[in-house]
DNA sequence: TAAGACACTTTCATTCTATGAAAGCAATCG
DNA sequence: CGATTGCTTTCATAGAATGAAAGTGTCTTA
């Protein structure tokens, strides 16, 4: 069977694998990189967090920028603009994305609270469609923005069910990625994450003050990737409020669950 | 057998250079060539396409999914959720993109008009930020489109003053995208190009019908690659209106130029 | 149902490419 | 001004990337 390769969190990944198409691999990684800090990093930056040689890390970067997907100001370097197509083209030709929308746009309707599509993507998860329901959300959080699965209701319900085994990993990569505190641990995950037998999760204050959630995956074969939240202010909502939407947002999950069948990653 | 990239289909501007870093550039022509068609393409498409064996493209396409870039459903290929947070690093912190945004917003709000801000990319130009005026315009381009050099005012400023050797290349390349019929020719796109001297680029009905533009590159040492421009719905502005905001719009290019100096791709 | 066609996947020997050490530059600093 | 730091180039070598060919699975057709 073959071993769907768990992508690296970090780049103290020496798992000692045969690690195929090495030159590709490390290139990804610095471009990972890249993204992982905030700002334009220089050469001898990324070559020491991505844990190779500085000529070789040039050379990646040259070639990254040939293709506009890195930009260099002076001696420092940051994604380039090449993304914005990619992202287009993800957005417009994913099938999930697409087909969600409407579904999403009808639970919205249907609940007048806000309707949003996560994507696990690592150790994380992304936002990849929102549809605004009748109360606004306060805060922002545009597309694209890496959340950890540890908190909030769309993240933890990705985790309901797994093996203790890949919980402590998810554990380490929430700390490695700043999500949490290096004292977090199994047990206190484990007391986060729905019950068993429920088939959804519920999320108040926790990643956002002041926001109520309710999320359920989308499920396939195997661990979920994939989950749809329902969001409100609290102000707007109560949790009984919110729970009365998951029926809608069970029938929304099991008709995008269908559209999955046969996704690989 | 020394296959030396030898591809007639593909828009690769390799122009015989060196070639570093083979299998990297060759991951990110397979990237590539995913956003090019507009839906999930087979192994064998891609592979063809791209001018390798399907080996090679398969194990690229493993590692780039292995990273998000590339997702599978079945036995079709698409760009991936990775590019997401991707674009929401370029957009965050790229500093161009977060200078012009105020910039971008002033000149707006003292033309009325929607301001744009363009880069190039390899042949092509994409839409990085936007900043509605007062009259919307109807027709929806959302950021990251990838739009013709030789067509719009923001494309043509990119191009003018260059030499005639780089123009037929950009011929060569719009062609190539699909973008112009392929009997365009170097006459013809020289006689779009505004008149030496004229700092600015003008178009009406060009890329968009019913939508006037005009066009300010963003220049500094050597050929510009960015650059502004005011856009605005026939029946809410005529050229003179338009012209009128040059001067604006000259005051902006100008101020964004000082922060590009540096600026390598 | 069997045979054929088709597309994907794996294997493996060979070649060439990716690699890092070290030297060469170019700034910056004390 | 000489030293330090960080970037870039060169080069010999290891080992990674490669494609032919065999292998596997799936769908089509008779």
């Amino acid at each position: 069977m073959t071993v769907t390769n768990a992508q690296p969190g970090t780049a103290a990944d020496d798992g000692g694998k045969p690690s195929n198409m090495r030159s590709l691999s490390r290139a990804l990684e610095v471009f990972a990189e890249l993204q992982r800090a905030d700002r334009p990093q220089r050469l001898s930056d990324l070559a020491r967090n991505c844990g190779m040689s500085l000529p070789t890390t040039l050379r990646i970067l040259r070639v990254l920028q040939d293709f506009g997907m890195v930009s260099q100001t002076d001696k420092t370097y940051r994604i380039g603009p090449a993304v914005l197509p990619a992202a287009r083209s993800y957005i417009e030709n994913d099938p999930l994305v697409t087909a969600s929308r409407p579904v999403l746009q009808q639970v919205a309707a249907q609940t007048g609270m806000t309707a949003s599509l996560y994507t696990r993507l690592g150790f994380e998860r992304i936002l990849v469609v929102r549809v605004d329901g009748d109360a606004p959300l306060r805060y922002d959080m545009p597309l694209g923005k890496r959340l950890p699965l540890t908190v909030g209701a769309a993240g933890k319900i990705l985790l309901a069910g797994a093996p203790d085994e890949r919980l402590q990993e998810v554990v380490k990569g929430a700390v490695a990625a700043g999500h949490e505190a290096s004292t977090f641990s199994l047990a206190e995950l484990k007391a986060r994450l729905p019950e068993p037998g429920t088939d959804y999760a519920y999320s108040a204050d926790e990643r956002a003050t002041g926001v109520l959630s309710v999320a359920m995956a989308i499920n396939r074969s195997g661990l979920p990737s994939e989950s749809v939240a329902l969001t409100s202010p609290v102000e707007a909502a109560t949790e009984k409020g919110l729970t009365a939407g998951v029926p809608e947002l069970r029938r929304a999950a099991a008709r995008l669950a269908e559209l999955l069948e046969g996704t690989v990653y």
